[in-house]
DNA sequence: GGTATTATCTTGACACTGCAAAGTTACACG
DNA sequence: CGTGTAACTTTGCAGTGTCAAGATAATACC
């Protein structure tokens, strides 16, 4: 019977310390940022012991691409979200993914960084493959309709150059702008930024 | 009278420690990238004590200004060598410009993501913040030539959007392919690719 | 030419890091 | 109640970046 949170006692069983450990590594990750990212941080944050994470990941990286896998939720979700608010047209559909994309990164530019920008994740994992996988698969299947909607349905070519279009568009913004670059863009207001991103969108699939 | 290179005896003043650390810190940051990158396998590398670079450097980080700035200096020159065997109508200049942005990633991953995608370079650092700043100004110069061109020149507000799509456009491309992600591209003959990544900067800029 | 100064490089020490091995506690199950 | 196992801690180690102090070579000055 693990008593949930106790107040003041901590058991010598933590009882949930896999998520606790992870939600503690999002903050390092969010102060130090990757870089400056320390497993034995995560554990005074945590109030455990620094070995008391290879237990349940192994070393750091194995934490850190569990926390990237999570991301890639998160980044799923995030698109998701604006897609559901936005018009059911393909076009629209595919502005309104990168919006989100771009979003997400504004918002957590060090977990961003950690998906995109770091070879510490091991990409190799199933888990992480798996989920990275199926958010660039929302994205093929978004360009496909509008590609069908034109009446050429074909995978192969040039729906790819569509893909790596839309995708590059959304990310290099995404990118910059986590970065702190493209600082005209940044510092408007989110409602005339995100238009702008729409805009900036729509040119990359003509 | 130092002797430049005398094959076998090394003198205890290098001569010409300050380029030697950087090149030697290019080759640590090719082969573990920034992640990996330890100063104490630079002076290895090298030849010399592990507190060698201080004098020259201060920090580790100081270092690593040091390479991003020269990483600029030659992001630069690659674009202008692509500029110059194009024509010189200002689409294909940028188209140019983009094409060898995205060459010098593809060639130089890891200092790329030195330049773009790490926190360590100083980038208060003059001499960094300076050659940034020109790569910068020749993209708005370049972006603005097609402006004008429409008889349109106002530096506000459109053209800025134009520039942002163009450089997220070609940064996109650039971090997806140095990551290894985007492989129906990258895996590409260099011809072909890069006539692609043309065919994508294009529509960035209508 | 000889001496003092200065720039350059080395040595040694320190706190911090991630990881591995061994020890300790709590829990499940018989 | 006893035993085994999972969860966590303690201890130790090699490696890291930085700082302070010392050693050496090049240069400036007389």
């Amino acid at each position: 019977m693990k008593d949930e949170k106790s107040p003041a006692g901590r058991s010598y069983h933590h009882g949930d310390l896999s998520s606790a450990l992870m939600d503690a590594a999002e903050e390092e990750l969010k102060q130090h940022g990757i870089e400056g990212f320390s497993l034995r941080g995560v554990t005074k944050r945590a109030g455990v012991s620094h070995a008391a994470p290879a237990h349940h990941f192994g070393d750091a990286n194995g934490l850190l691409t569990a926390l990237a896998a999570r991301g890639f939720e998160r980044l799923i979700q995030t698109q998701r979200d604006f897609r559901r608010r936005a018009p059911s047209n393909p076009r629209k559909q595919i502005e309104a993914s990168g919006v989100g994309y771009v979003v997400f990164a504004s918002e957590n530019p060090a977990l961003f960084r950690l998906m995109f920008g770091s070879d510490r994740p091991d990409f190799g994992s199933v888990h992480l493959q798996r989920i990275a996988e199926s958010a660039f698969d929302e994205l093929v299947s978004l360009v496909s309709a509008v590609t069908n909607d034109r009446g050429s349905p074909k995978r192969d070519g040039a729906m790819m150059i569509d893909v790596a279009a839309a995708w590059a568009t959304a990310h290099g913004l995404a990118d910059l702008l986590a970065a702190g670059r493209l600082n005209t863009l940044g510092t408007l207001p989110a409602n005339i930024r995100n238009r702008r991103i729409a805009t900036i969108m729509s040119r990359a699939i003509p």
